[in-house]
RNA sequence: GCGGAUAUGGUGUAAUUGGUAGCCACGACAGACUUAGGAUCUGUUGCCUCACGGCGUGGGGGUUCGAGUCCCUUUAUCCGCACCA
């Protein structure tokens, strides 16, 4: 009896949806576990190779932390809303709630056929309005929420109010977008229309206007992470800056908390850097300069308040309020060039040209509060009006932006710190004398800034400050395939709408385009008000939104009373293994962060972080195969002939290529072009020509799961996935090496059966050396689960199989099945009822190593002498190591080496003599 | 420019964490069984050399009895951030 996994695995797969295996519910009586894959966006395209790898790794561990004996929580839903079903929707008008149920569909399809644990019991869809309903609701506590700065905390806006109502801002500490101070009486005699607009300043959830990301070719403005080199991550279209009013989620408010939270998480490092530089906390002075004629100051922010005596000059971004102000009769013409001309370079042009440099002298004189100098104002685009206060004080000597810039205008250059030669280059370094700096002279770099941090407070200059880099996030999308906004507008006014009123559900329509006025599609939406005839918000929410309590959601997915029950959030907690790429580093992994940080404020969740274990699984690359066109010709070259000729690169589907060995008739069969190809082969055989590249259609290097499955079976996917390398590195697929895998497969099955399909296991005893194989390879690949280093524990089931030697015995066997499960469910549960069980092997007992069988014989090491000499004896481990070195010296081998001098030195390393100097 | 990561046979990789470099596979070569093989099994396979032996973890230098592993330096590739004051 052959091997037949295509016989095996739908039976399995069926059998496990019937018994609902791997259903789960809260038991208090064990242990949990959450392990949590990055839920898929369904695409048209569906599941290529890649997609499952960081699946099959959490299934791996998920079902080892089951055998373990955990209540393991094991999900999987969809990540339903978003643009490429909108796009498709615009070009066919086919609905994208159709469009996406249909890639449902075929997602489910493609993961069933793998073998997965999930739950699907537990399955969510962010598009469904019994899902959707708790998005709108936390959006709903972050509009009627603010951020208590001094509490560190969210508190309920009529908490605000009422100290607005009583002492107005006075001892107010919130996050806000600008700073405002008003009196009590000042807020009791505002209209609530005003109110309300106040109140914006410190909403969680707030509508304002910025300047935002829009992209006109999507028609929808974007947020920063979802934006790079100026294009939008999603389609590649330029984005513009613009100024627009939109709704905004004030993450900033929670920067420091989420920066605080990096250091107790188990993340790689490379991901914690990144989100730290993402929220980019910088510690500096807000100083004010004196205008010469001016009675206003500028405020500026610096991190290098000891250079001060260096200030030659000031700068201010071209969007800066104060700019038309400071601007002289005779520099207005020159000013108003400026802008306009920095108002006509796109965003991607100003971050291509960072090296130009470019300014207008505003006509205005600054005060240095130090030295008493006046020194000139100008305003250039290289002070971005988004950070800090878009106002700097310039150190031509020590910052290298402001020497390029004092050398373009001929300003003056004074070094303040010693080092470097500031005719060439500034002298950016944190450290040296500093000189030319009154009081501060002769001090190092190091102690003059935390002295000048005092002095600025102690003069009434400014104080010290912390600025962060992070944004608030644009939380508004012009775009039909979201979440709609529980909000309506009396006048310009928003206002939320009752929690009994949720889900407000997507309005069907039937163009899914902007408006001819271009506002957004939902303007199409007929009645689309409330009862009283008041409009709702015509934005939706955007991708990140139904992604940032999913989570949460899992651990309750059918609560129609509650995103999810205290009893749930008690037992499950926070997910303790999450599992996904990395390129959510700025965006998902932030704002569910933030989310949730915001629900554990507000007590509704226990963990203030959501994820506590992150693993982010490596891309999986295309290995794309080229056939040689002779030009002119429909003959196709060999790799190792196409020198000869001359020769035109083709991809070639992957699929029709093994071992780099094009299938000649079946790529005849691939387009008709191909139909009367010649070939001019080597060695009788057409060698194909390869490269790695992105793994798409126009490379026809895609390679599809159900491929492979349909071939090899799911099995021999998983553990070839796992094989190719370490999780966490990128790596090209490559089909050519899978048959090892499968080999292996087929020859664990060849214990169990021969070829006549007779029974072999045996319940014979087993051998000291088979026990000791068996042993060490549960021991290996315990350790190597525990460390996700899949690859390597797949290595060491097939070292274990070569050591076995076609043992047939059940001792060894039963532990062994048990042991591979997790990798090769299908297979494993066949086997393991051949064994004679009658229950799933998910539910067997985790076989445990015993350290007898790894320490009583003894083992082999080596000696060299002097680098030269190497054999080998065997050692009881039990035996003194100084009896070992005696041993050793007096042998007749090493004698011969030593040559009858005595030692210098014998090195001995955890027992084992590892040298012998002379 | 700043920050992070990586570099080992023809290929994917491994290395008890400072201790025989190349485990496990793929590929290749040879053989066995076969009508046949893209099945199965056995053997060989880092490089140079008939061999003895020598060389070998991107390059150069260092620490050490001993370095793929630690330190310095340099090159290449990938990723993140990018006028962040």
């Amino acid at each position: 009896m052959e091997y037949s996994f295509k016989e095996i695995e739908p039976r399995w797969q069926e059998r496990w949806r019937e018994d609902k295996t791997y259903r789960v519910e809260v038991d208090a009586s064990r242990p949990k576990f959450y392990v949590l894959d990055m839920f898929p966006y369904p695409s048209g395209a569906g599941l290529h190779v890649g997609h499952p790898l960081g699946y099959i790794a959490s299934d791996i561990y998920s079902r080892y932390k089951r055998l373990k004996g955990f209540n393991v929580l094991h999900p999987m839903g969809y990540d339903a809303f978003g643009l490429p079903a909108e796009q498709y929707a615009i070009q066919t008008g086919q609905h994208p709630a159709v469009t996406t149920e249909k890639n449902t569909a075929r997602y489910r399809e493609q993961l069933d056929k793998i073998g997965f644990s999930f739950d699907w019991d537990r399955e969510v869809r962010t598009c469904d309005p019994a899902y959707y309903k708790w998005t709108q609701w936390a959006f709903l506590k972050m509009f009627a929420h603010y951020y208590d700065r001094a509490a560190q905390q969210a508190k309920p806006i009529e908490e605000l109010v009422a100290r607005f109502e009583q002492n107005g801002t006075e001892g107010v500490d919130a996050a806000s977008t600008v700073e405002l101070h008003f009196t009590a009486e000042e807020w009791n005699n505002k209209s609530e229309a005003e109110k309300e607009q106040v109140l914006q300043n410190y909403r969680l959830a707030f509508r304002a206007d910025t300047m935002v990301n829009w992209c006109p070719k999507l028609g929808t403005v974007l947020a920063n992470d979802e934006v790079k080199d100026g294009l939008s991550v999603r389609g590649g279209h330029p984005v513009e800056q613009k100024r627009m009013k939109q709704w905004l989620l004030r993450v900033t408010a929670y920067a420091q908390r989420m920066l605080d939270g990096l250091d107790n998480l188990e993340w790689s490092d490379s991901l914690k850097e990144i989100q730290r530089n993402w929220i980019g906390r910088s510690v500096g002075a807000q100083v004010f300069f004196d205008i010469v004629g001016n009675d206003k100051k500028l405020e500026i922010f610096t991190t290098r308040p000891d250079t001060i005596f260096g200030v030659t000059f000031m700068v201010i971004a071209p969007e800066h309020e104060m700019l038309s102000e400071l601007t002289t009769a005779e520099q207005k013409e020159a000013v108003e060039a400026y802008i306009a001309e920095a108002k006509k370079r796109s965003e991607r042009e100003r971050m291509a040209e960072t090296k130009r440099v470019s300014g207008v002298f505003t006509g205005s004189y600054a005060i240095n509060p130090f030295t008493g100098r006046e020194i000139p104002i100008y305003a250039s685009d290289y002070v971005l009006s988004g950070y800090g206060t878009g106002a700097i004080m310039a150190v031509p000597a020590h910052d290298s932006r402001d020497w390029a810039f004092a050398r373009h205008f001929g300003l003056e250059i004074t070094p303040v710190v010693e080092g470097g030669n500031i005719e060439e280059s500034s002298y950016d370094a944190k450290e040296g004398k500093m000189i030319n700096s009154d009081f501060l002279t002769g001090m190092d770099v190091k102690e003059a800034i935390p002295m000048m941090f005092q002095e600025v407070e102690k003069r009434g200059l400014g104080k010290k400050l912390i600025n962060y880099r992070l944004r608030d996030a644009i939380f508004s999308r012009q775009r039909y395939w979201g979440e709609p906004f529980p909000i309506y507008y009396k006048e310009d006014t928003a206002y939320p709408l009752a929690e009994e009123q949720l889900p407000l559900e997507l309005p069907p329509i039937a163009n899914f385009g902007p408006t001819e006025q271009g506002e957004p599609p939902l303007a199409r939406a007929e009645g689309w008000c409330n009862e009283e005839g008041y409009p709702f918000e015509l934005s939706t929410m955007p991708g990140f939104a139904g992604s940032s309590a999913y989570f949460l959601r899992y651990m309750d997915p059918k609560n129609n009373e509650a995103l999810v029950s205290r009893e749930a959030n008690d037992y499950w907690r926070q997910v303790d293994l999450y599992v996904g790429g990395i390129e959510h580093a700025t965006g998902h992994l932030m704002y569910s962060r933030f989310w949730n940080m915001f629900l554990y404020d507000l007590g509704y969740v226990c963990e203030e972080e959501p994820f506590r274990k992150l693993v982010n699984q490596g891309m999986i690359q295309g290995r794309s195969n080229f056939v040689y066109r002779v030009v002119g010709t429909n003959k196709f070259v060999s790799l190792g002939l196409k020198e000869q000729y001359e020769t035109q690169e083709i991809h070639v589907d992957v699929n029709i290529v093994k071992n780099d060995i094009l299938d000649l008739e079946a790529f005849k069969q691939w387009m008709p072009d191909f139909a009367n190809a010649e070939f001019i082969l080597e060695d009788g055989k057409y060698i194909c020509g390869w490269a790695i590249e992105k793994m798409s259609k126009s490379m026809y290097n895609v390679v599809n799961p159900d491929y492979i499955v349909e071939n090899y079976g799911a099995d021999t996917l998983r553990m070839y996935e796992m094989f190719l390398g370490p999780l966490e590195q990128s790596k090209p697929w490559d089909t050519n090496g899978i048959d090892g895998v499968h080999k292996f497969l087929k020859r664990l099955w060849r214990l169990f059966y021969d070829r006549d399909g007779k029974y072999l296991v045996t319940e014979e005893q087993a051998s000291e050396k088979e026990l000791r194989t068996l042993h060490k390879t549960i021991k290996k690949v315990t350790e190597d689960i525990e460390h996700f280093s899949f690859n390597t524990s797949v290595a060491a089931f097939m070292i274990c199989l070569n050591e076995l030697d076609d043992c047939s015995k059940r001792e060894i066997l039963e532990p062994l099945v048990v042991l591979l499960a997790p990798f090769a469910p299908h297979i494993c549960e066949e086997l393991y009822h051949a064994l004679g069980h009658t229950t799933s092997v998910c539910d067997a007992t985790y076989p445990a190593f015993e350290e007898k069988y790894l320490t009583l014989s003894t083992f082999e090491y080596p000696v060299s002498i002097n680098g030269k000499l190497r054999f080998k004896k065997e050692y009881d481990l039990n035996l003194d190591p100084a009896s070992i070195q005696a041993d050793v010296v007096n042998q007749p081998e090493a004698q011969k080496w030593i040559e009858g001098k005595t030692p210098k030195k014998v090195i001995v390393v955890k027992g084992k003599i590892i040298n012998i100097v002379i």
